[in-house]
DNA sequence: TCACAGTGACTTTTT
DNA sequence: GTCACTGTGA
């Protein structure tokens, strides 16, 4: 194929295939040099094959050494994908670095270990694990309370914040919150372990205090490319800056319109602020979309064109025709399933498979409607993010035990398997236990054997057995293995000597559930490393940083059902976009940035499509249990009416649809018949004072108004204590008059 | 230490 | 409607 260089109309008869079939914009893009390069890159345009692409030109056509090159990403599925369509261009680009953020800081962390004061056997915290640490720190709070401290100790860490920053009361209201956040990371230190905040902010501070180690990170990597760069939080940003420090290369390819998880810290204004903060970078814009119809794209353009602190980008489709995309008024739930399985039907009628179709929601219990139906109506499906393989209880426990032979300073593994199965150590043992660890500051194992003989009876005999079953475990793991034998029957071992496989059979007799059946997936997915205690904290690692059920996504002719949220990257022929409601997407108390993002995420909705997008209302809504009455989501009102096609219910009598504008009146909150009204609803605001019949006297300290369930009445009340409360559905809290 | 019932909360969630 | 947590009682 001939074709001319885009920039100075040269014709280029000799471009090797994997360069010429790329369009101008993406071909400057993968032979830019400078800088850096912040390549614009809207939904569909081929962004991925932009980054592989320049991967592998760097490689082979400028003679970078691939170990000089550093790419990252969010997801491990992404990463993987990456490293796949880079090594089938060019094979040498497999020795690149190509990870997640978080995977390439464990590596770093691992090859530093010592510099960042950790053992290179450091186990990775999922929050769970953060909110049963801290939970141990205090605990005369609950644990919920621990975990949205948790939580919040998390977004400070993605801000890049310390307990000590001059910054963190201007972040967090909570007048505690450096207290907790200081008392959390020591707790933290003395297990040895690291969260995944850490994976981000050490690196970082390694990079930032330790000359040598600066120095040499710098010198291996020469070129820096970031996938999803929408995405990144502060905290990464700020690991980025240190890492490309003034001689490296960076690339950063992101959509500032498809920003969607800035509720987990991610910051919009990277995006947009890149070029300031890297003098010197060009900005190149990929809008030629491949994938969906025009009709789709304009629907989409519409609705973020409301969005203000954009970029701005105007996707142009690649592929003419198509039909417009319709919008069907619904009844209520019961009438959005019918409606779906006949758009499904109809579609399989005209020669489609189940597999083309994706069924959109913003929440997930919006699933279960859809689950109930499909069985009876015959539509196969399956769900997107729903199985959370390691995070069930007895995946867990088996986790925890290898955990504990990794790391035996494991305060949370510890507490999780010491007594489970049952060993007749109780609550008050464990306390003995850790607070000898705690006074003699030696790792659990060793404290817990002089400890023992403190306890009495039954305590002290489990103790002991449960010290001899990991002394044994630990013996067998690091004995010889001459013939290479695999960690799977180390860890079937593991989970038979442990008693845990009883316990849970047990469980499954009881409760009819699948327990002794994931262990037994875990003793598979583990016999793909080697027993020794390295295979064991790879296969750890492993598991720590993709939660992803690694078996394989199977390929069943099914109807895929998933959130809006993990759609991104993903494409389908056919897209029903559901719940279009106020109140439920967006959410009444959605405005300002909130709201912005909302409306990425419908746009990233949207452009799922690649042929046909319905987009579903319903007028009344079941949630929680009880029926509310609804308004069409107000981003139905910014679509140019002329592009949609709108369906209305027959059965509709009056009000919805009839004229009504969108979104303009929340849900009238309408609990089965009675008609509550918030009369009240003033006398709920910051400042005022309350009394609640367990808790007693307390000041509200925020309240935030929810869609159908009147204002959330957060209270620190005078104990210290924390909660929130739906005032409509208590009546233990009341304001005190003076 | 365990089992049960009553109570309170209730987005999204790459790692 | 459902789940997880809390507190009680055995």
């Amino acid at each position: 194929m001939n074709r001319s260089n885009p920039i100075t109309g040269v014709p280029e008869p000799d471009l090797p295939p994997y360069l010429s079939s790329l369009n101008p914009e993406q071909l400057s893009a993968v032979r830019h040099e400078g800088k850096g390069l912040l390549i614009l890159a809207g939904a569909g345009s081929g962004k991925t094959r932009v980054i592989t692409t320049k991967i592998a030109y760097l490689v082979r056509e400028k003679g970078i050494e691939p170990e000089s090159i550093l790419a990252v990403t969010f997801t491990n599925k992404a990463a993987r994908e990456m490293r796949d369509r880079a090594a089938a261009i060019e094979s040498e680009c497999s020795r690149a670095v190509m990870r997640t953020f978080h995977s390439f800081g464990a590596w770093f962390l691992r090859r530093n270990s010592q510099a960042a004061g950790l053992d290179s056997n450091f186990t990775i915290y999922d929050d769970d694990d953060q909110t049963t640490l801290l939970h141990g720190a205090m605990p005369q709070n609950s644990r919920s309370e621990c975990g949205r401290m948790v939580q919040a100790i998390s977004r400070a860490k993605d801000l890049g914040l310390e307990p000590d920053s001059p910054d963190l009361s201007a972040a967090f209201s909570d007048p505690e919150m450096r207290r907790i956040y200081a008392l959390y990371e020591e707790r933290l230190r003395n297990t040895g372990n690291v969260d995944f905040g850490d994976l981000i902010r050490m690196p970082a501070r390694l990079l930032r205090e330790d000359e040598a180690v600066r120095r040499r990170t710098r010198q291996r990597f020469r070129v820096i490319l970031v996938d999803e760069y929408q995405d990144s939080n502060i905290a990464q940003f700020e690991l980025l800056r240190l890492l490309a420090g003034d001689g490296a290369y960076i690339c950063v390819v992101g959509d500032d319109d498809q920003s969607i998880y800035r509720f987990r810290g991610a910051e919009v204004r990277n995006i947009l602020s890149f070029p300031e903060i890297f003098p010197g970078t060009d900005i190149i814009k990929l809008e030629r979309n491949y994938r969906s119809y025009q009709s789709i794209l304009d629907v989409a353009g519409d609705v973020v064109s409301h969005n203000s602190g954009r970029l701005g980008k105007k996707l142009v489709a690649e592929r003419t025709g198509g039909s417009k995309p319709k919008l069907a008024l619904l009844e209520d739930q019961d009438s959005e399933v019918a409606y779906c399985v006949r758009v499904c039907k109809d579609h399989l009628k005209a020669g489609g498979r189940w597999s083309d179709i994706a069924i959109l929601y913003r929440t997930n219990a919006q699933s279960l409607t859809f689950e109930k139906e499909f069985p009876r109506l015959g539509i196969p499906y399956r769900i997107v993010g729903a199985s959370r393989f390691y995070d069930r209880e007895e995946v867990k426990d088996a986790l925890a035990y290898m955990a504990m032979l990794c790391n035996p300073r494991d305060e949370v593994a510890f507490k999780r398997i010491v007594n489970k199965p049952s060993r007749g150590v109780g609550e008050t043992s464990v306390d003995i236990l850790l607070g000898e660890a705690e006074a003699s500051g030696s790792d659990l194992l060793s404290s817990a054997a002089r400890a023992a003989d403190t306890l009495k009876g039954k305590a002290k005999a489990g103790t002991r057995d449960f010290l001899a079953l990991i002394q044994g475990l630990d013996g067998l793991l690091s004995s010889p293995n001459p013939d290479g034998e695999s960690l799977g029957p180390f860890i079937e071992r593991l989970v038979r000597s442990s008693g845990l496989i009883e316990y849970h059979r047990a469980q499954d007799e009881i409760a009819g559930t699948q327990k002794v059946a994931n262990l037994e997936e875990l003793v598979n997915a583990a016999s793909l490393y080697p027993r020794s205690p390295e295979g064991l904290s790879d296969f750890l690692e492993t598991i720590e940083l993709d939660r992803s059920l690694s078996s394989e996504e199977v390929a069943a002719d099914a109807v895929t059902l998933i959130t809006m949220h993990n759609t991104k990257g993903l494409e389908f022929p056919l897209v029903i976009a559901t719940g279009l409601e106020q109140g439920l997407f967006p959410r009444d108390d959605e405005e300002g940035e909130e709201l912005e993002e909302q409306r990425r995420l419908f746009y990233v909705a949207i452009t799922r499509a690649k042929d046909e997008l319905y987009l579903t209302s319903c007028h009344w809504r079941r949630l929680h249990g009880r029926l509310y009455e609804t308004m069409p989501s107000r981003f139905l009102g910014e679509i140019d009416g002329s592009r949609i096609e709108t369906l209305k219910a027959k059965k509709s009598v009056g009000g919805y649809g009839s004229g009504a504008p969108f979104g303009q009146r929340p849900i009238s909150a309408r609990p089965a018949g009675t008609g509550v009204q918030d009369k009240e609803a003033s006398a709920w605001r910051a400042g005022a004072a309350v009394y609640h019949d367990d808790y007693g006297a307390g000041v509200i300290i925020k309240v935030s108004p929810t869609p159908s369930s009147g204002p959330l009445v957060v209270v620190r009340f005078e104990t210290g204590r924390q909660a929130q409360f739906f005032p409509k559905f208590t009546k233990k809290l009341e304001v005190q008059r003076s």
